[in-house]
DNA sequence: ACGTTGTAGTTTCATATGAAACCATTTGCA
DNA sequence: TGCAAATGGTTTCATATGAAACTACAACGT
């Protein structure tokens, strides 16, 4: 057996994980890094969290939704989204009415103020995207696009 | 201009971001609920969180690591190192030392319970990542793989 | 040797988060 | 109709988190 190495490797017979190369690792760590870059952009413009960030952006999608139809689509929590929503309507960002025959249910809208802050971030979050994208050709990218949809459904 | 259709698609003129198309998005949910996954498998059965978990992993890979070089493996930052580091040398999961040219910093090392814990816990996370790969056929896991390398570096 | 600057790690403080309890309303059904 | 169960949403409470301040030690120049 060789002498060991500076950055000595755990004792073989534990099998470590080689995290380098383990899928849920780098996943993480991609997303991580591209949804903070684009959380960088905007919080430095605009006093808002990735949070209600990510519901202005489901609320500019689909306009109308109830507070739990938005924790749908943006797989957060209900309290994270109520939370998200109080501060957003709060601030004057977003439009809460009540539906006409569900009293329980709210029908949620970008106002002008929140569509003026959209229109300033989307761009910026699409060049990100772009950015990320940059990296690979074209033939990268078909793969890639059939691959998240093959592992998302 | 046609009627509305009833989940309203919000006007044209904002251009909103396609969810369901845009890259970081997908990434945020596919790899949550991976990372997800594997913290329920290991969080009932022992009391660890997502944060000690990935400082197991990483000091199973890497013996003898500081606090500093844990966080930048990680890619968490250094008080929630610091954090997750009590918790494991108080239960007994790791072992610190203080490095012996620079009392500064720890020298950490998992302990028989926390690679008991680890032998335990890698395969299912394995078992995990079998799980999402077996979506894939060969040639995709190849792309995949390739595509990753690249957006990673 | 001595003070300045840098680095490892922890603590403090203010904020964010999620589970569970809660309130109001609606639904299902006797 | 009336009442139990379900649903939309908020509040409470306990815990998690990150930025900034802090402590201890090391490195460097004088």
């Amino acid at each position: 057996m060789p002498v060991k190495r500076h950055p000595a490797p755990a004792t073989a017979e534990h099998a470590p994980l080689q995290l380098e190369h383990f899928l849920p690792y780098r996943l993480s760590i991609l997303s991580n890094t591209i949804s903070q870059a684009i959380a960088d952009d905007y919080q430095s413009r605009h006093d808002i969290s990735m949070t209600e960030w990510r519901v202005m952006a489901v609320l500019a999608r689909y306009a109308g939704l109830s507070a739990r139809e938005v924790a749908e689509r943006t797989a957060m929590d209900k309290v994270a989204v109520s939370r998200a929503l109080a501060r957003l309507v709060e601030a004057g960002r977003v439009d809460r009415a009540v539906h006409d025959n569900d009293k329980r249910r709210s029908v949620l809208n970008l106002s002008d103020a929140g569509w003026a802050i959209h229109d300033e971030v989307a761009p910026m979050a699409r060049a990100r995207e772009r950015e990320v994208l940059a990296k690979l050709n074209a033939e990268e990218r078909v793969w890639l696009t059939r691959i998240l949809d093959k592992l998302l459904s």
